[in-house]
DNA sequence: TATTGTTATACTCTATAACTATA
DNA sequence: TATAGTTATAGAGTATAACAATA
């Protein structure tokens, strides 16, 4: 027996979450939603890939990474939307791990190039299986046909500050 | 010109970040479109009610009371999905600028019922109206045909936690 | 002058553990 | 025993300012 139902006792509805946050409007706020939606996302995402140890930030960091190796700081980091300051201590951390390494850039003593390690490659491969079994589930939470239509209007939001 | 162009001579078409981030699958990835869909709707909300230093979090507290005067804290906290003992700070900072205020809680003298103060309404209305606009921009992007399948969406995601 | 890498700093949000008082 | 409120603490993520080296 809930003790949210023995306090309000005006509504016996008022028992659960669900019940009470439907009376606020926030329901059906797109902007709450998305909040809501990226917390269980990226917990999902911390959850299923538990045995690497790697979040969200730092899988973004070695997929660029992967595919594009070479790439610079600014480079990376801009395209991921991390502040440059940021990001110094986030690739720190992949370096003590072994995962990434940066290496002098040709042409300019200022940038470093980044790449992944063997170990990272190794990693990476392994982290991506564990990805796609993630995702697979986001998929059928929205639905594969619908999949496509999803991440436009996701990045159409994501545009909302650009101009 | 970018610098990127100069750097990575095989494509010159990677000079801009969106260029960049299509390389790495993520582009395709529910979970990074929510991650920057979200902090970029954040930064728009945090923008558009600037003049009253209200942040995403605040509103959804002062929304809930506003909805269901007298909750206590456990009732709030958990309908937002905050921990209890994070809710304390969040609360306080309300009470302090005098937009909410706890009082005894009837029949149990171990918590608190929680309210708008008279200024916390008429702060609440202005945010409301300042919301609104927010709100409408998210929709627009998303398009208001599809607004309530895409609700529909994010709350399924939201959910994936849950048994 | 501008950019790269870096350090320092601070704030928000989240997560856990532990204590107290009440139930 | 369990719950409400609280404190303490820590880890992510994000944001800004400043500096040295290099362009």
């Amino acid at each position: 027996m809930g003790a949210a139902g023995d306090i309000l006792e005006q509504d016996p509805d008022v028992s659960d979450d669900e019940a009470l946050i439907q009376f606020t409007g926030l329901t059906g706020y797109i902007g709450y939603a998305l909040r809501r939606a990226t917390a269980a996302v990226v917990q999902d995402f911390v959850r299923s890939l538990a045995e690497f140890d790697i979040r969200p930030t730092q899988f973004g960091v070695l997929s660029i990474i992967q595919a594009r190796p070479g790439l610079t700081q600014p480079q990376v980091s801009s395209a991921l939307g991390i502040q440059r300051s940021n990001f110094v201590t986030l690739f720190d951390e992949l370096e003590r791990r072994s995962l990434a390494y940066r290496a002098p850039a040709a042409g300019d003593r200022r940038s470093y190039a980044l790449y992944l390690t063997d170990h990272g490659k190794v990693v990476m491969d392994q982290l991506l299986i564990a990805h796609r079994q993630h995702e697979q589930r986001l998929t059928d939470l929205v639905g594969t046909a619908d999949k496509d239509k999803f991440l436009a209007q996701l990045k159409a939001l994501a545009r909302i500050g650009e101009a």
